[in-house]
DNA sequence: AGTGAAATGAATCTGTA
DNA sequence: TACAGATTCATTTCACT
């Protein structure tokens, strides 16, 4: 990955519907370069996940909430395929600490997500956070900050 | 928001590249009326945010954590323009419970990560977890799983 | 590996019903 | 309002640097 690689996946971090022109204009090479640089970035496994962040509250979607989950060990293999398929699960980590699961979900109303969270307490104890705001909804991270660093072959 | 307009949401939820004709054949409209129903969702606020999801340990940025933060309320004015301008902050949410501010962020080591903590403590106390892995990458929600219920105007 | 021109294919616009 | 053809524009392929 050298500079222009980059400064490409910041480009579609910030607009992944950007067109090759676009991208060509800010990177000061032609279409068919960036273009033939996407590809690769695909192949190598780097770039492939493109998704739309709709506006979830305009959708009815009012509820955000973090639970946490402390999955018994024992229990790992129903949770997965569980979670997976709980529509209403945007994200799912696994993380250190006491909830061994963090996991980020959106629901119409709290009545919704408190039958969720009943459901979950199959799996282990479980600790919520409601969220009042986002300050920064997901955004990439800055690649091309300082030219100091070499990250990554 | 129809049917129909809930189908194209949810494949650039799934696709944010999906071309107007991707999108024309799965819905069965044609591409100038698929071209409009975005356009249209756009003014109205629910779409609009495209963002790429480039792998990040491929990148070189081998930690993620989530970063609890039990923000002064006196320090909010200054809080906000810092997370802000933080690179490595992935998103960022305002939550209830004994931690108010809950933070993603992604670092290329763990030294690094310790370094935001410790510039982080100047807002207040903090609790990190640390992630393994992540069976639920960032998705978006599932519209037209039941007819029944009418979501938003 | 990158460019520029040509060909393909997609997106937008205009007409018509 | 939706569709079909025409124009414009983006993307890909290819010959060459």
């Amino acid at each position: 990955m050298d500079q222009m690689d980059k400064k490409i996946v910041e480009i579609l971090q910030k607009n992944s519907r950007a067109s090759l022109k676009e991208i060509a204009g800010e990177t000061y090479l032609s279409s068919p370069a960036v273009s033939a640089r996407i590809h690769r970035l695909e192949n190598e496994g780097i770039l492939g996940r493109y998704i739309a962040a709709p506006d979830l509250k305009k959708m009815g979607y009012h509820i955000q909430a973090f639970i946490h989950l402390d999955l018994s060990p024992n229990q790992k293999e129903d949770f997965y395929p569980y979670i997976e398929n709980c529509t209403n699960v945007l994200e799912c980590n696994c993380v250190t600490g006491e909830f061994s699961m963090l996991i980020k979900a959106a629901y119409p109303t709290t009545t919704e997500l408190d039958d969720f969270i009943n459901n979950l307490q199959q799996f282990g104890k479980t600790s919520t956070q409601i969220v009042f705001s986002t300050p920064i909804p997901a955004r990439g991270v800055q690649l091309i900050a300082s030219e100091d660093e070499e990250i990554a072959k």
